[in-house]
DNA sequence: TATGTTTTCCGAAACGTTTCGGTAAAACCG
DNA sequence: CGGTTTTACCGAAACGTTTCGGAAAACATA
């Protein structure tokens, strides 16, 4: 392999000259600057990495951290997860590591050994939680990150998130404003941060449209298909009021309202509402219900390439308030809500 | 992060002497050893991957390159190799880099690319065609690799595969041994190595068993239920004699033939055989056919940890007889062949 | 002409590690 | 006891890069 060594020889210049014309330092001829380039490309010189960051501090390489779990190969959202985030910065000339964790294995030791090695400027942070550790670890690290969301009272660190709270609200008065007044909530698994600030918008809305606050319609799980199925029958069953409108976490969680509505002989959207939020993930289309679901959509595909802008710009240094983005949310109205 | 300076002077021994401590080697004196092992650990120290790197050319980390396509995401296969893979490499302390290719882009500058900026210690590769040239280029480039599969004339290289030519020739003798004669071969991607060596396996079980060799029945394609099913609609439309049996290169496919069949009134295995090789794939049992499913079985699964081992193996110089692995396959006779 | 300024270059140090060659001191040997 | 071997240690160089502090040459200013 080339290196600085060879081409400064080859043109007869200075080994700093050469890294200087490379990273186009001001102080080199334009001329220079032109013929080191030529002859860089021309020997296929790619800068060492590791003598890189050694120096610099700098190797181009981020870390995305999962902890494993079995059947981690079937999970879509994993899969989307990294082949988007992959692309993403394979595409930037960047390195994307990915580390799985060991089941149960605890977080921030394995964040710290990776840091220790000192290979990586910087974290993708999925998933984050309410007070995540993680955060707190990374900043007091002193490397750059970027969260998928947003978690704890102080945001001063770079995100790509969307407005879960206010999506929340607009899915919940839309319900209100035609007449509902039980409405269920299928969240996600409690102490995820964005399934938290959905529930206060949730609640907000309730409040504002002087609707009932019922805890038992206000239900926490996994956003797939079975917790649809099961937690439906379960608001269908029993002494408590029933819903007369389902707010779904995402699609998947809609998908088996459906099959348990359809089980119990309750019509869609004559008996009951239903609305959700879409991620659109491949493979399950809510226009394509019967009847096709009124929702509000911000597609998860749009948050790899900001994502990594913003680790990107991180790791650059560029100032917090560039680095800081929310994605927009359509509110999609279709045929799955009656007003009462 | 503390480094080997910050131990010596702890210790008020050399880093010459920290550095051997820690890396075991002859010339230190056993209570030394344990104390400076003692106070690596209480100073959470790191060895810098980057240093190391540098000048001993190891710094635990490898890649793996994947083509990109639209729906990587979706692709099960592509799911359960990176889930595998990358927890077998975190699980052994070293680091897994995943790298996209951008749709279209050519392999051998990427890989060049990779390793001019000298990072990687080595390669996986999957997916291995017929004369691939990824081999040539790594042999020549130097670098460890290990490969899933096999491809070439000289195999003087670290693979883990499992015997393709054995698995299709029993597939197929299964059938002749109970009368077949016109057996359908729904094999994959023609130029893929493994496509390639089962192909050679079913035409040896065809001519031992003295059975004809019909070029149409061989068929190629990608190996998922669409094709099982329009493969299957193929064979059995036309002026062409039809297949008594059907070899399916996987489950997914066998799966769309048991549909095709169905949907054109022949029963399995009344009017049609059919048998597959099962990488069992979650999600898709082929105990749970119905009929159930005769298949040669060998655990997808049951691969990255050979291939970590052996490319781990390779990166150390440990002999290559060593590196050179067959995974075992079992034959599975179930219900759905019949004896003509 | 003397003095500053800009342009364009370079030597040397630094990053953290491994390893080569060397060296005292202790141990062993006949 | 002289000589050899073994033990346990260390200094310095090397890996390939970036960057600091200078410095020669060219040019502008007074």
């Amino acid at each position: 392999m080339a290196t600085l060594k060879d081409i400064a020889r080859a043109l007869d210049l200075s080994i700093t000259q050469v890294s200087r014309a490379l990273n186009d330092h001001s102080d080199v001829n334009e001329e220079t600057r032109l013929r080191v380039k030529a002859t860089a490309r021309a020997m296929n010189y790619h800068p060492n990495a590791s003598a890189r960051k050694l120096v610099s501090g700098r190797s181009g390489m981020v870390g995305l951290v999962v902890p494993n779990y079995r059947n981690i190969g079937q999970d879509r959202l994993f899969m989307e997860v990294v082949a988007g985030l992959s692309t993403q910065f394979s595409g930037r000339g960047m390195q994307f590591v990915l580390h799985m964790m060991a089941e149960h294995e605890p977080a921030l030791p394995t964040y710290q050994r990776l840091i220790g090695k000192a290979m990586l400027d910087g974290f993708v942070l999925i998933d984050p939680q309410d007070q995540d550790p993680r955060i707190d670890f990374l900043r007091k690290a002193g490397l750059s990150f970027v969260v998928h969301g947003r978690s704890g009272k102080t945001i001063d660190y770079p995100y790509f998130d969307i407005e879960n709270e206010q999506l929340a609200y607009d899915l919940t008065a839309h319900l209100v404003a035609r007449g509902h007044r039980r409405i269920a909530f299928l969240n996600g698994v409690a102490g995820r941060s964005y399934v938290t600030v959905r529930a206060q918008g949730y609640l907000r809305a309730l409040q504002d449209g002087g609707a009932e606050v019922l805890p038992h319609l206000h239900l926490h799980g996994e956003m797939d298909e079975a917790h649809g199925l099961t937690d439906t029958v379960r608001l269908f069953s029993g002494e408590a009021p029933r819903p007369t409108a389902i707010i779904c976490g995402n699609v998947r969680l809609a998908q088996g309202v459906y099959q348990a509505l359809a089980a119990l002989g309750l019509s869609v959207p004559g008996d009951v509402s239903v609305v959700a939020h879409d991620d659109e993930l491949p493979a399950l289309r809510a226009s394509a219900f019967f009847p096709s679901l009124t929702v509000t959509k911000a597609p998860l595909r749009d948050s790899w390439e900001p994502l990594a802008d913003c680790l990107a710009g991180a790791i650059e240094g560029k100032p917090l308030a560039t680095l800081q983005r929310i994605g927009r949310y359509t509110f999609i109205e279709r045929n799955s809500v009656a007003a009462l």
